[in-house]
DNA sequence: GAACTTGCTGAATTG
DNA sequence: CAGCAAGTTC
């Protein structure tokens, strides 16, 4: 079968053969990375005869999955196969793990247990907070369970998480008390959160020889893509499941390492030869994706940073068209300009694919609006799901309930929809039963109807209904099919009937919504079989990029989704500073990179055509901002750019001489001159003598300024300030109002500065006079900005 | 007990 | 600006 490597480069064929023992794929992007994953799974079968259930392929999404299933299968061509290989996300591979054997663990949970999301979770949070007393307003639910997750993602249980918490520290005391009763209402509720089903998985193998002799004798080949996306947990699971063979391929690009904040550990991959001596490494350099231009464009960007591994990708690709770039008055000119472009370019070639990427979701909204005016079909991805949908919960809830009618969750959020006279005063007497008591919702629920309790005739009577739906969706759930209780569980419950008796279009919608439940559950049942269980599993860990359609024309997606995509036409929209890079991100050096990163990745998306655009002004939380261009667009050699904007702009501004001089000055205060100098198209940036004869030009004073700064940039040398707890997206127009310290002319060209919010900076640039006069300063990690001399607060440094 | 109104606060990225 | 929670009214 020597077909199947002959469409391979020489790298990739050996990346492919390389089969026994650790492998680690240092894959560029657009190095044809998923193609070697899915030869590879072929070869293993079609050349090494290894049984197909041995191999064992893991990756972050459902989609990537399916795709590499489709494409195994089409590699192995018409070939029956006895087994199929699994190709599977960490967290069903998990859940799978779990539905097997999380009764071995003796923790409480029993295989009928349900899956959280973090709506859930973000609920169950919410309720502790208020049984323990604290304010919410004090501590803020979403964020108490986004510390949480934080926690239990680095390995930390409630008990090791409350002995961190300093003497002082009441907040984290009081979150570490939640942390605790969260944990215990799980277990009550026989429910795992999204970062259980990694720990209980990883806590299973750690602990049960057994369970982990038979996933060893099961999966003698195991491959993982995006690596560099594994945190601690992951890495544990994979440790784990090679504890016996090593056979495991891990392929990934430390510069597309985007999820830090997830807690992703770069170190996963960049250790890798140390967690598997034995390790073999083959980098793949060649990209297949992108032109020259748009190769160079992400190079001069990603070498910004300081951390990473030495790799050069490079590309037989012709150089192509330029990076063109807008800049628009405001967010609606931007999203204008992006249609009208996208018309165009479609207008001359309809099969071209085209992507809209944005820093966040919220962003999404005018796309939609500008092409929907246009007549330009999309397809959004993230935001809201189908199965966010309010309606489609419910549903979701009631079969929940009928796996596992413990889950309090599920039952608190349809014991009353439609509604069935369950007020806040029943269940509240209801809660508190429960919590006497010390059994679930559910049992608590068995206890009034049987005993009354107390309770109203009419609440008795109530329950009793609810009791009896809920009952008869569990002996549903025992012997029909999902598309069977599915159906019951939107016509028995009252639910359709109450939707219909509403009348009006947005019920129509809802219902129009439900059908769509229906069918997925028949087409489930018709395609995997696997029953209720299944069915709601893969309903509860669908992700956003799942929702990616391949062939759709027009795709709107956060850059974060876009990875491991690739399109013909890419707009990155919105580089200000402040959106991208966010602001949260500028106080620290390393998320800084990160962000960089997320540029490189979403700049690499790009096949052909690559646009970038940015706002002058911009809506944000309903106030009008002004804001100054991402310095990511200042990182992109200049000469690469083709400016479309209508009159002057920021790019034609950079262009004259004194704004390059401003950037070859910000990167001399940044200390990174020598390892940038490279060229393109035979000009070149960054010269040594162009920096020599900005600093004759602006004499011996600057000069001085400059070491100094330099020494600055020193490790040792004081960090510069944290910025406010407040930090707003962009500056806002007009200036902040503080102190006048200047007496005005101080602060020529040249004159270093402190600035309350964002420390030291360079004078770049002074226009006007007296009370209107505005300079421009070049902050490091902060990028240039626009100054009112007279409100900015500024100190000579 | 449910529908409506006001007022407040908060969105970065995701399985 | 928008979504949500508490308050207000029927």
């Amino acid at each position: 079968m020597n077909d199947l490597l002959s469409t391979l480069n020489e790298r990739q064929r050996e990346a492919v053969a390389a089969t026994e023992g650790p492998l680690l794929i240092l894959a560029g992007a657009g190095s044809g990375k998923t193609r070697v994953i899915t030869v590879r799974i072929a070869y293993l079968i079609a050349e090494r005869g290894v049984a197909p259930h041995n191999i064992l392929a893991v990756t972050f999404t459902n989609k990537a999955a399916q795709e590499m299933r489709e494409r195994v299968t089409k590699l192995i061509g018409g070939q029956k196969l006895s087994s199929a290989p699994l190709v599977s996300t960490f967290h069903s591979l998990c859940v799978r793990m779990l539905r097997r054997d999380i009764e071995k663990l003796e923790e409480g949970y029993t295989r009928s247990f349900t899956i959280y999301d973090q709506d859930d979770s973000v609920r169950v949070v919410k309720s502790c907070i208020k049984d323990l007393g604290y304010d919410d307003q004090r501590l803020a639910p979403r964020q108490t369970q986004g510390a949480i997750s934080h926690a239990k993602n680095s390995g930390l249980d409630a008990d090791s998480y409350a002995a961190r918490v300093e003497a002082h520290d009441e907040k984290r005391a009081a979150i570490a008390r939640v942390f605790k009763l969260y944990e215990e209402r799980l277990v009550n509720n026989n429910a795992l959160d999204f970062d259980d089903l990694l720990i209980k998985a990883v806590r299973l193998l750690r602990k049960r020889e057994d369970v982990r002799a038979y996933y060893n004798e099961r999966f003698r080949y195991i491959l993982v893509d995006e690596y560099q996306d594994t945190n601690s947990l992951q890495f544990a699971l994979i440790h784990f499941l090679t504890e016996r063979q090593q056979n495991v391929c891990v392929v990934g690009d430390e510069s597309q390492s985007i999820y830090r904040w997830r807690g992703a550990d770069i170190s996963n991959i960049l250790n890798f030869e140390q967690h598997y001596p034995e390790a073999r490494v083959i980098k793949l350099e060649q990209n297949y994706r992108s032109t020259q231009t748009i190769l160079d464009a992400a190079d001069a960007v990603i070498k910004h940073n300081t951390e990473r591994k030495d790799k050069t990708l490079w590309t037989a690709n012709p150089a192509g068209s330029p990076v063109r770039y807008y800049q628009a008055a405001d967010a609606e000119g931007e999203a204008r300009f992006v249609a009208a472009k996208i018309e165009e370019h479609r207008r001359a070639d309809p099969t071209l694919r085209a992507a809209v990427l944005y820093r966040t979701n919220a962003q999404s909204r005018l796309f939609e609006e500008a092409l929907r005016r246009a007549g330009i079909a999309y397809n959004i991805v993230g935001g809201f799901s189908f199965y966010e949908r309010a309606e489609v919960r419910d549903i979701v809830s009631y079969l929940k309930l009928a796996l596992n009618p413990h889950d309090s969750v599920a039952l608190l959020r349809v014991v009353n929809t439609p509604t069935r006279g369950l007020g806040k005063q029943t269940l509240d007497d209801l809660y508190a039963r429960a919590k006497d008591y010390g059994v679930s919702l559910w049992e608590a629920v068995g206890i009034v109807t049987t005993q009354g309790e107390g309770f109203s005739p009419r609440a008795v009577s109530a329950l009793k209904k609810f009791q009896s739906i809920i009952e008869g969706l569990v002996a549903r759930a025992q012997k029909e099919s999902a598309s069977e209780v599915v159906k019951a569980a939107i016509l028995d419950t009252g639910y359709a009937d109450a939707l219909k008796a509403e009348n009006s279009e947005e019920a129509e919608s809802r219902l129009e919504n439900l059908q769509e439940l229906v069918n997925a559950a028949v087409d489930y049942d018709a395609e995997e079989g696997g029953g209720l269980r299944d069915f709601i599993d893969a309903a509860a860990l669908v992700s956003d990029t799942d929702q990616y359609q391949m062939d759709a024309p027009v795709t709107l997606m956060t850059m974060h989704s876009a990875k491991g995509l690739e399109f013909p036409l890419v707009f990155i929209v919105g580089m200000e500073d402040g959106l991208f890079p966010h602001s949260r991100a500028a106080a620290e050096q390393a998320e800084m990179e990160e962000e960089r990163r997320l540029a490189y990745v979403a700049i690499t998306r790009a096949e052909r055509f690559l646009y970038v655009t940015h706002a002058m002004r911009r809506r944000v939380y309903g106030e009008e901002l002004a804001s100054e261009p991402s310095q990511f667009l200042n990182e992109m050699p200049l000469e690469l750019l083709e400016d479309l904007s209508r009159g002057a702009s920021w790019l034609s501004f950079a262009r004259n001489s004194s704004a390059t001089e401003a950037r070859h000055t910000a990167r001399v205060l940044r200390g990174e001159t020598s390892k940038q100098e490279r060229r393109y198209g035979g000009k070149t940036y960054d010269s040594v003598d162009s920096i020599a004869e900005f600093f004759r030009q602006r004499g011996d004073q600057i000069s001085r300024n400059a070491a100094a700064a330099k020494q600055s940039a020193q490790p040792d040398a004081p960090r510069q300030q944290p910025p406010p707890a407040r930090t707003k997206a962009t500056t806002r127009a007009g200036g902040a109002a503080s102190s006048s310290t200047s007496s005005g002319g101080d602060f020529v060209p040249g004159t270093h500065v402190k600035h309350p919010k964002y420390g030291r900076g360079l004078v770049l640039r002074r226009e006007g006079a007296g009370d209107s006069a505005k300079l421009t300063v070049s902050f490091p990690g902060f990028g240039q900005k626009k100054l009112v001399e007279k409100y900015a607060g500024l100190e000579k440094a």
